[in-house]
DNA sequence: TAAGCTTGTCGACCAGCGGTCAAGAAGTTG
DNA sequence: CAACTTCTTGACCGCTGGTCGACAAGCTTA
């Protein structure tokens, strides 16, 4: 007669459930305005199961950022071949592309980046995006200007970002060319000009 | 015998005090990492009198904030007789300087940012800044790709900023030139570069 | 069919948060 | 010394992130 309760699943496919649901919820509200218990009412469990697979908040944030880092580091895979200002732009374009298809989800993770809790884990990575390109400059990547310049321009380019999701009134192109070619004034202003040999990409205009 | 269990206070006086304190808090903890009831322990008073000359912790924070920006508005004032170019280097130079006073605080300040509840009047504080500049840019400020440009590089400033005092391995006037480059970067690269027609002041070789 | 066991699951609880309220006491006025 | 103004307080609320012991779903074994 008496039904179950609830429904019982294995570990690893609840785990998965879950950390899809907040991937979405997290994309939705961002890290703030969303809870615990929200999570787990909208998933249709306890909040103690919630934190039965995940220790902490924070920790199911970074889950679920990790998992769209996945996604986005496939597409924006790269030819180290290429010389460091080509690898620059295809990547760049790739990653538009990555955003144009989540548009209010990459404003919301923006905007979660600086909640307390995940503000270290934010900055690690990127500190780790700004070491990458770093390092593909060679030894002008070392100096303490261009190294203040590509933290800035990865800044600039969230920023930048949000304008175009917000405002809607400019094409990925021209976006595209107004990032590369203010990333190649913030190298040559930092005195990291030797590194830009091969073409940026043309500033429109 | 019996003293009183408190001083009473004049509304002004108090209201003064309380603000000063929370400035050097704000700047010291950041906005999440402290909470009111630590105000109100540190001014030796109870948490309902702090509620009683602030309605809130974000309305406090944000007249700690105009508090600071008064004192930073004074700082840079600037010539509108000057060409576009040079306000901003002046400007700049005049803020670069009002950070390298209060490091701490203004990295705290950036961080606070972030925080729900005050992101809005962040916000706004930016757009004022960039609707500023642009409007000293001519035609080119009414451009889509330039407004990105501006709140794009408005980032870029805080992200150098916050590398520049964490690191602390550039001089305030390397700083300085890689800025103004930067910024004259990022105009070009918006298809304003004809708002520059004034030395943007020469980047460090 | 039923007992035994593993472990997925839940309700109840905690300290702390931002915020509110009626009541009390400090200090001034008649 | 009483009356009054208003500055100040302790107690309270709903909510948050987080914890814990106990229940029960459903597999294994007999």
């Amino acid at each position: 007669m008496a039904e179950p309760a609830y429904r019982r699943m294995q570990s690893e496919e609840r785990r998965a459930l879950l950390l899809e649901r907040a991937q979405e919820l997290f994309g939705e509200y961002g890290y703030d305005a969303l809870s615990m218990s929200q999570i787990a009412r909208e998933a249709k469990i306890s909040k103690a199961l919630l934190y039965h697979y995940f220790p902490s908040k924070s920790r199911l944030f970074e889950a679920a950022l990790a998992a769209g880092a996945a996604e986005l580091r496939e597409r924006t895979k790269l030819d180290p071949a290429l010389p460091p200002a080509a690898q620059v732009a295809a990547t760049l374009d790739a990653f538009l592309g990555w955003v144009q298809e989540r548009p209010g989800a990459y404003a919301k993770m923006l905007e979660s980046a600086g909640a307390r809790e995940v503000r270290a884990t934010m900055a690690q990575v990127r500190a780790e995006t700004a070491g990458q390109i770093l390092a593909g400059l060679g030894p002008d990547g070392e100096r303490p200007a261009t190294r203040a310049a590509i933290f800035g321009w990865l800044a600039f380019l969230d920023a930048a970002i949000l304008d175009w999701i917000e405002h809607g009134d400019m094409t990925r192109e021209e976006l595209h060319g107004m990032l590369l070619g203010s990333f190649a004034g913030a190298l040559m202003a930092s005195g990291a000009g030797a590194a830009l040999t091969a073409a940026a990409g043309g500033a429109p205009g």
